[in-house]
DNA sequence: ACGCGACTTGTCCTCGTGGACAATGGCGCC
DNA sequence: GGCGCCATTGTCCACGAGGACAAGTCGCGT
């Protein structure tokens, strides 16, 4: 917390602006996509963007393709006054580096800050730990998947093929094997998972259901 | 960067031992779970662990129910010379509250440390990227799905049950439609979302790719 | 009124899929 | 040496899927 770069921010709430004085001698601007353009230009790096309370329910600019170009090579710390994981997620996805409340203790900006000027993301507990349990209970298990384990090895290759939507021939190719033998691998397979065709199979290996 | 805490290191590995004095005046203790409740005990709260290079490909010791419970009310920071995606999601999920490289230069670390100090949690860029990509992917979108964008509403429906697996017959019967107009419908249905079949069209349905 | 898009249905027709019945060679195990 | 599992391939066949060609109604906006 002791690195203090040359900051631009962007706000539109003046209680905001005093508050952040103490993070930057730069001056402080009205929301203006242009602003990024020139900072970028000027060497800079470090952007405080504040999103406000509401940007009407619909998504952000930030998802808009301008924003978008001049997020690149930008360390950008988008905040908001109403926090919402959504929001969040959306923001980071449009090439925010870091996403946090902006009423949150100066302190804690500045280390947002020193973070997302390292090359790092910065994203608060609250929303990363959602992250995680999200990710946690979908993310393909170490080892051997559900679906895969009554299969044997020949069997497993087919049932990938085929659960990316090749064809009998086409895996036939890939495998260097006939059709024919294709098909008897299927068979197999379709009983061991009991499903009828191959795209409950499909299903069945990405996890849908 | 600038708050020396107390700080438990527990490694096996000599070279970051010796690498890691840096970061503390605390002993370096051998990896011990009973370590970790007396640091605790004693009233701090920041450990490191290094959790080597491999811990022999199964779920490292992490997972453990007596690692959990010593986790609680600390911040731990894991390291692995080997940073793995799933090995990260696991140590998290289990409690930790960081996860980097055992190399990582002195700098990263403390910065790490500090962050997760002030109760954050620190994830690195590239696992937390592919964090963000996974859960942009598959999370509900508010409003309509990408993909049902370009379909009009009796196309939404078709699609949605073919791509659970349902027949033409099937689906016919369930909206009280023919057959033929099913048929009509997945014919415009893979025109417009430029899938070649009802498979494909699962797939991109339920968010594969 | 006219045009257009959405929804609907019909008839052929081709082809891939999956099931049925059958068989051979390799490999590990009792 | 058998027994069982796995991988392999063959032929025949019934059915669903999807494309081609065609066409009817209804509602909406100019």
């Amino acid at each position: 917390m002791s690195t203090p770069q040359p900051l631009l921010i962007l706000t539109q709430d003046d209680l905001l602006a005093e508050r952040w004085q103490a993070l930057s001698s730069s001056p402080i601007r009205a929301l203006d996509i242009h602003g990024l353009e020139t900072w970028r230009k000027a060497g800079h790096r470090l952007v405080v963007i504040d999103l406000g309370s509401r940007l009407g329910g619909a998504l952000p600019l930030w998802t808009h393709q301008a924003w978008r170009e001049n997020a690149t090579g930008l360390a950008i710390l988008a905040t908001s006054s109403r926090p919402d994981d959504d929001e969040g997620l959306a923001v980071l996805n449009a090439g925010a580096s870091g996403y946090c409340h902006s009423h949150a203790p100066v302190d804690n900006l500045r280390q947002a800050l020193d973070v997302i000027d390292s090359g790092e993301l910065w994203v608060g507990r609250a929303l990363l730990s959602r992250l995680l349990r999200l990710v946690d209970s979908r993310l393909p298990r170490a080892g051997l998947a559900d679906w895969a384990r009554p299969l044997t090895e020949r069997e497993r290759e087919v049932a990938h093929h085929a659960a990316v939507g090749e064809s009998n021939v086409a895996i036939a190719g890939a495998l260097g094997i006939t059709e024919r033998t294709v098909k008897a691998h299927l068979k197999a397979i379709f009983e061991k998972l009991e499903v009828a065709d191959r795209l409950q199979l499909a299903l069945r290996v990405h996890g849908v259901r």
